[in-house]
DNA sequence: TATGAATGAGAGTTCATTCAT
DNA sequence: GATGAATGAACTCTCATTCAT
């Protein structure tokens, strides 16, 4: 984007090249992935439609495991930086506001790719170093951690950790359920209820 | 057809020889499971550790699918079995009774078999006819809302439905995770606290 | 048919028995060959639409070929009966009409279960004892042998046996082809014009 | 892209590669076929006799089915080009030596391979794609059509087509009975013999 | 004798992975 | 590096046949 002076690095046109590789084979497995689901992915179909050998593909990726987990890193990735960024700010808020826009933002997360977010969670089997998904939980328990230690003195709160575990697994429960499965027939005003619902069980719970 | 004394019809023989084939299938099918993983899990192996041939398995099981979800119906059975046990009368309870009791039973489903449900719940891809494991949902779902209907006027609920899917969604995903997940790090004590601090998330959002 | 006495012995009973079953079987086997075809025609099924157990077919036929064979047999018995009847006295007519006669019975012949026959020809592998399908060969080669010996004067013949080939291998393979593949196609109009071509073809050859 | 001397473009060499793979599987299929029969031309025998995994009998090949159309199709080119070569001119000629030519020529193919041309026609099922066996007939048949359509005037025809299969069906029936079956018995002379009666039935059929 | 549950060799096929080019 | 032909273990599933009841 920058001008450019007249010769660069072949290590960077290579590291270019190397990169757009890996990229066109992550999409390509969430594209699999999404279209027809983990059986039909396979690892000559995934490097056919990535446009490379499946020699290349396991030139960067050492296994189909790795490919699949990169997929998921990448998504898990997307997810975290759209819940930071519009989680900034949410330490100071009051109790009500917070939970709210937690909640909302948990729906968010699940709609950023809400097919492949799906494949991801019911047809990828947790074998291996194949992580669970995790949409709201690592980072984000932090920081509701985080939260509540901040709050603690308008909380009723006994066990932090405790408390950040229900939380943080109920509000992810319920979004991701509804998200996946049953979108189909709620609404966005059916949504909004449940969100308001979501955030009353929460904050009915933490409030003193 | 002539009256037999002393002797059995043949048709029961033959059922308890194909009875006893059967249960050998789907237990060597939830052992392997649980012990080697769904991976390891090939018919000719179920059919090794059943001790039976490939053949029979295929006499009473159309498919691999089919002895697979032979055995989430059988865990599913055991776990509504028990659960209809615990809760007969639950109906008539106070709140505060009721959900404690709730969120009790559904940790002990968890336990009926929690090895087995890890499996099923994480490594069994939900693909063709295969359905989520629902260990605390379908019919725990009409249960509550039955409760909730009873109780309504002490409560505050709007929606009977949406109210219904926050709580058992909720208890579900607490339990399930409980158990499964952090049970190393969880003493019975941190169990028990974690059952209050559940009962209490869901008595608060349901009371008025 | 006849009136019978009160007591028949039981051998006959069981002949009678064992008659029908073995019939039921042969019967099963036409039926799932012409309807399904050879690669659907299991031992089991075949049992099972006749009506016994695959142990009973065993006790009749010694494996699948047998039973196969015992098709093709009564098959071509049943054509075999159809021509000596149609061709009772054939020997004392003229050229041109026993061998008009000859076509059209041919036709007939290939006309009695067509479907079978077609299934029989094309379908099963002629492996082992199974031999080929010869609707107007074996028996009738003779009859034609006899009948050329005796009118040989009025004909045109150096090798009685090599004309007899010549002549019955070209009637079958004409009304073969023409029934079994193109009876769609051909009417009854266009069969009268092949039956009259065909023997002029062997009126012609066989004529001084 | 740019001219490259003394360097063969990579495609062809891979081309060479599979080119050979292929060669040899349709190969090692013919040779199964007529050394041990239908029956033990499996996938995987097949693949070991032509010096490759099964995995790249895949490759090529979508199916066991379509490696026999293969050499059914490899065969039957075989024949066609040979026909093609024996009868160029025949057209021109006259009715006896045109039919004589033919009726060679068709003796002349099915000992192109016979015992493969058995195999194919008695053992293979003609189920699927697998379509009939036709040495003589599809190719031959437009042939015969346009030498009867020129020397119509000489002939006694009424109905071309009629004509047509009256005659290319009974060279291919004769011949390939006397070349595939009785070949034992019959020597060169009596095959000489049985060509010129074959010729002689044809002819007298045609001729005014 | 009839039954049908049981057998198990073997079929066709797939696919993650390797490696010569 | 990139290629893609080749690999082959392993899988699911079938079916002619046997044999305990």
């Amino acid at each position: 984007m920058a001008s450019r002076p007249l010769i660069k690095p072949r290590k960077i046109a290579t590291q270019q090249r190397s990169r757009a590789t890996v990229d066109a084979l992550v999409q390509a497995t969430a594209r699999i992935l999404v279209k027809e689901g983990f059986d039909k992915a396979s690892t000559n179909r995934i490097a056919a439609v990535a446009g490379v050998s499946v020699g290349s593909l396991y030139q960067y990726f050492p296994s189909k495991e790795a490919l699949v987990a990169a997929v998921i890193e990448r998504h898990q990735q997307e997810i975290t930086q759209m819940v930071r960024r519009e989680l900034a700010g949410v330490l100071t808020e009051s109790i009500d506001k917070a939970v709210h826009k937690l909640v909302t933002v948990a729906v968010k997360a699940h709609r950023v790719d809400p097919k492949l977010h799906r494949v991801l969670a019911e047809q990828i089997p947790r074998v291996g170093k194949l992580e669970k998904l995790e949409t709201f939980n690592r980072e984000n328990f932090a920081l509701f951690s985080a939260y509540l230690e901040r709050h603690r003195e308008e909380l009723r709160i006994d066990d932090l950790g405790l408390a950040s575990y229900v939380c943080v697994t109920t509000i992810e429960a319920l979004t991701h359920n509804a998200v996946l499965h049953d979108s189909r027939m709620l609404s966005d005003q059916t949504m909004e209820a449940l969100v308001d619902e979501a955030a009353r069980l929460i904050t009915g719970y933490l409030k003193k």
